[in-house]
DNA sequence: GTCATTGCGTTACAACTTCTAACGAACACG
DNA sequence: CGTGTTCGTTAGAAGTTGTAACGCAATGAC
């Protein structure tokens, strides 16, 4: 049941209905949020029973979890492509925000409020290992600066999570504060919390983009 | 029936089986996240049944709403005790931590995962109102460096969020920068994204706000 | 003190959810 | 052409939110 290719024709309709539930969960998904997927709602639509569902995933969790992975994975995928040609930061800051407003409920999946209870499992976090390492290929490759800041030279102890990553602990903390950085204004403006300011978020994502890659040598980071 | 202080014994008793149902429901949330919080358990825990709680919440959404707001209340006030002594952006961030560490799904509940088709009443929107007035009293007292942004030139234009604060452009873009950078950090703290990576959440978060007030006149925010 | 009104908590019920169990039918394979 | 695995079904348990109708108790007026 293992190295055969795609064979038997149970098979193939058993992965075809599969993705057609996803693909029926990521729309619920995109119009009313995780928490409300209901799987009975998804066999409606596909025209079955609701039961008839738990044949091809035990649980609601487990379908929710299926979604997480294949989350991690597009946002991997889109990671490799954007950085495909040489490793760019600014690139990757691009593809992930146009990532991000592509689906926003996807986003919020990976990154946004998590279940307490919740473990991801192994392999998600492999995957997130390989964006992080996409990342601070993009980091490493960028012209460094002077003088080491404290916080890097902790991380010059606490580099595990690098996963024997050559990159110098600068650029692990600015591949920190990539992350953070970016996401905490895509988090927020998916989340609409810029929704009625006025300005528009782009400018700030593109002015927190600068920041990162311009207070190199130059100046400062948020201005004034 | 309106602006007695609090006067009959009914209301009296009202407020207080309000508040203990809040009380309740924020120990669920606070184990198990908002999504799982059930009127029904709240009632069992209480010694009542279910519909009881209809007398005292219109429904599910009502409740969670005012938990909401009341999040929104705390935070308020936290930061107004902060900025109590002086309007100090430092104290301002290191209360913000203690206030999302304090109640990691209390700062979901603001922060976290929206509700696709949620609107906040009006008076949270007030109230956060209230909390970026704080956040921009902080940041205008902060001492001015040079030339401004692009992002602040277009602030300029769009500065109807700051409800009339006499802040200067360059000071609405440093208190964005802030809100986001600092919510960054803590969002990927609290939903558990650095687990396992070794390094310590604090000196992100730390590194960060120094780069926020430091970077006025010396170097990089990111280090490398 | 008596009485009417108001509000509270109850049970019963509808409609929904996830998920299990048992059954029948269709399909793939030897 | 059997045989057996798998699929989809219905029935049902246990849970949820929320409504409706009822009884009781406490409140406030007289």
């Amino acid at each position: 049941m293992a190295e055969t290719g795609t064979k038997t024709p149970r098979e193939r309709y058993r992965t075809q209905v599969r993705a057609e539930i996803k693909e029926r969960a990521w729309e619920q998904i995109a119009t009313a949020g995780a928490t409300a997927l209901s799987l009975n709602a998804i066999a409606k639509r596909m025209g079955m029973s609701g039961p008839a569902l738990y044949r091809y995933f035990a649980s609601r969790d487990e379908l929710i979890t299926e979604l997480i992975r294949d989350a991690y994975r597009s946002l991997a995928d889109t990671f490799r492509a954007a950085s495909g040609s040489g490793a760019d930061a600014a690139a990757l800051a691009r593809a992930l925000r146009g990532w991000a407003l592509d689906d926003p409920q996807r986003y919020f999946l990976v990154y946004g409020t998590p279940v307490p209870g919740y473990h991801a499992p192994d392999d998600v976090t492999a995957i997130a290992s390989g964006i992080m390492a996409t990342l601070l290929d993009a980091c490493a490759a960028l012209p460094a600066d002077g003088a080491a800041t404290p916080f890097a030279a902790h991380l010059e102890g606490h580099r595990q999570w690098a996963d024997g990553h050559p990159a110098p602990s600068p650029a692990l903390h600015r591949a920190l504060t990539f992350w953070t950085r970016l996401h905490g204004v895509l988090s927020l403006e998916l989340a609409g919390h810029f929704a009625g300011m006025g300005f528009d978020p782009a400018l700030l994502f593109a002015a927190e983009l600068e920041a990162l890659l311009g207070d190199l040598g130059a100046g400062s980071a948020d201005g004034g």
